[in-house]
DNA sequence: ATGAAAGCGCTAACAT
DNA sequence: ATGTTAGCGCTTTCAT
């Protein structure tokens, strides 16, 4: 390439990098060349010498969830903004694959990596050591034990809201529905919704409270589990909408009406919440806002870095999320 | 590294990436240096070397599409097996930012790129180019005009199995929603729609054929004009499923009842298909057979490329997929 | 303003 | 079996 142009190599970099002086004819020359050549820096080249890549990692425990992948989405239009490119990969749900995942970004020199921990303490080793590696924030799941950044809403605040929503729908005992408490989503959840129903003075049985896996297939076994009991709750409160959409539609199925003898809410609004019939009440993350502070913490983080200054203390950032009414809950007016 | 162990550079690279003769006694030696110090080879400056990553870019119209994440799992999976990573980009529907995510993948020297056009026509420029310097696999999009290997669907065979188990749940007329013509799935679909429908005889009214966007708000908007002609087809064919979510949910707003007065078919399989209310008929695409076979042709590419061997001839794979009978279409026998 | 040359961390060829 | 060395393509002093 150089030689085509009739130039030094050292020029070429500094008319593509867009670093040092040139002169517009020289510079002009090597941009047609370069044109006519087809050519592009190699950027594993420049990787290698900046030690820099412009690229994010980002790990998310599974990319089939639509609130992952809808994360994913405002994390890549938030990067955008900033030029930086987005290196996605997928955990599936495993803390062993998670771990490989993650050394190989760092192997990849990623200039930060954005994690969605798959599980609540067996991510802890993997999630530490990368993040006293390289610049790393927490994405709405976190690991105990970790000291990172973390963005996500407030479990606590939102089940409130839910719990309220639901008690002002007439509820009087309400069960929980959620995957195990190996991630932190469902252990602040299931702890928010204990703190507030029994604030509220509400029923909950320890039967009622059915723990497992994030998926629709779930929500409908622990429907089958609930039929199976002598007595059903007024509410089921899901730990998240695909758990609640197999549980609103087993409940059809059971001839359980939906929000008539039980009242159902989800938690992160996934696109198909609205969908499923009744249309789900649930908790709506604010994904932009999520994605926009953990790449604001990762560009700052970065930067204290290369000046070589200490890291900086850590930030935990809880966002209030909103809950969304639709037809599977009750609304106060219905109340008996 | 190399210091701390009291060995050569050589040997620890030969150790480390497992080429060469080494005796055990050192073996265990860098091995143990290595993990003291948390060491991890430099994954780019292995990339310079060897002109490889053992890694694998694909490019998806849109990742908050259950279809394509359901591929893009297979794509992974299919890829674990041979030790290959994914670099997964989002193209946001839009070619230029499709086109970017392709220099960017080819700068990086990833070793493949596997790539689904959001575009048939405006696609092609940046697909063709990728091509010439890289194995490329187009999954089930492909774009007009460009010499790659490509693994898909049969589309015209997909809906000759729709057109007629329609029609032998008694439909003589039929509606096709499909997304704009800017695409070859939609294309292809459109085009077996029609001779098929031909063939049987079913009238197809050009008011029918509706075509805008692969959304679930297109499929309800769909639904508003169809209502609003004189006369509803028996049969409204979608495109893809979020189509049909959207044409089933809005077919019951309308009071129109789905399979009674309208049956309704999706295509994909995507897992909330069978989830809507009614479940829907759709056409399984075998996503696992796809992303193998996309991969196979990868290796395959990859390997006749280092022999130095000219490419071989392109491959067009077309498997058949298979309709998946629910709840939003009439069996035969209840025909009138 | 431009060029020459060193070096990022790795591996393969060659030498011992 | 192990060490020495050149060079992948880039950027960046340091000369000119």
């Amino acid at each position: 390439m150089a030689r085509h142009a009739g130039v030094s190599t050292a020029t070429v970099s500094r008319v593509l990098s867009g670093r040092g002086q040139v002169s517009p004819e020289m510079r002009r020359r090597v941009r047609r060349t370069a044109e006519e050549l087809g050519y592009q820096v190699n950027s594993i080249a420049r990787a290698l010498r900046n030690s820099r890549t412009d690229t994010v990692g980002m790990v998310v425990p599974s990319i089939t969830n639509p609130f992952f992948t809808s994360l994913v989405e405002s994390v890549e239009h938030a990067l955008g903004r900033e030029g930086k490119e987005l290196f996605l990969c997928d955990a599936q749900s495993d803390p062993e694959v998670e771990a490989r995942r993650l050394a190989s970004l760092v192997a990849r020199s990623v200039d930060g990596i954005i994690v969605s921990p798959s599980h609540g303490t067996a991510s802890g080793a993997a999630v530490q050591e990368t993040a006293d590696r390289l610049p790393l924030v927490q994405l709405d799941r976190f690991v105990g034990g970790t000291d990172t950044d973390w963005v996500g809403v407030d479990d606590i605040a939102a089940m409130r809201q839910v719990i309220d929503h639901l008690y002002a729908g007439g509820a009087r005992s309400a069960s929980f529905v959620g995957s195990r408490l190996t991630n932190s989503s469902t252990e602040q959840r299931l702890a928010g919704f204990r703190r507030r129903a029994g604030e509220r003075g509400m029923t909950v049985r320890e039967e009622w409270i059915l723990l497992d896996d994030y998926t629709v297939e779930w929500g409908e076994a622990a429907v089958a589990r609930l039929a199976g009991l002598d007595t059903l709750p007024d509410a089921i409160v899901c730990a998240d909408d695909l758990i609640a959409l197999g549980v609103t539609r087993a409940c059809r199925a059971h001839g359980i009406d939906v929000p008539g003898r039980v009242q159902v809410t989800g938690f992160d609004n996934i696109e198909f919440a609205r969908l499923s019939e009744p249309a789900l009440t649930t908790v709506d993350q604010p994904r932009d806002r999520i994605a926009a502070e953990a790449v604001r913490l990762l560009a700052a983080a970065a930067e204290s870095a290369a000046g070589g200054a200490p890291r900086d203390p850590c930030a935990h950032i809880a966002l209030v999320p909103s809950l969304v009414i639709r037809d599977s809950t009750r609304s106060a007016e219905g109340t008996s």
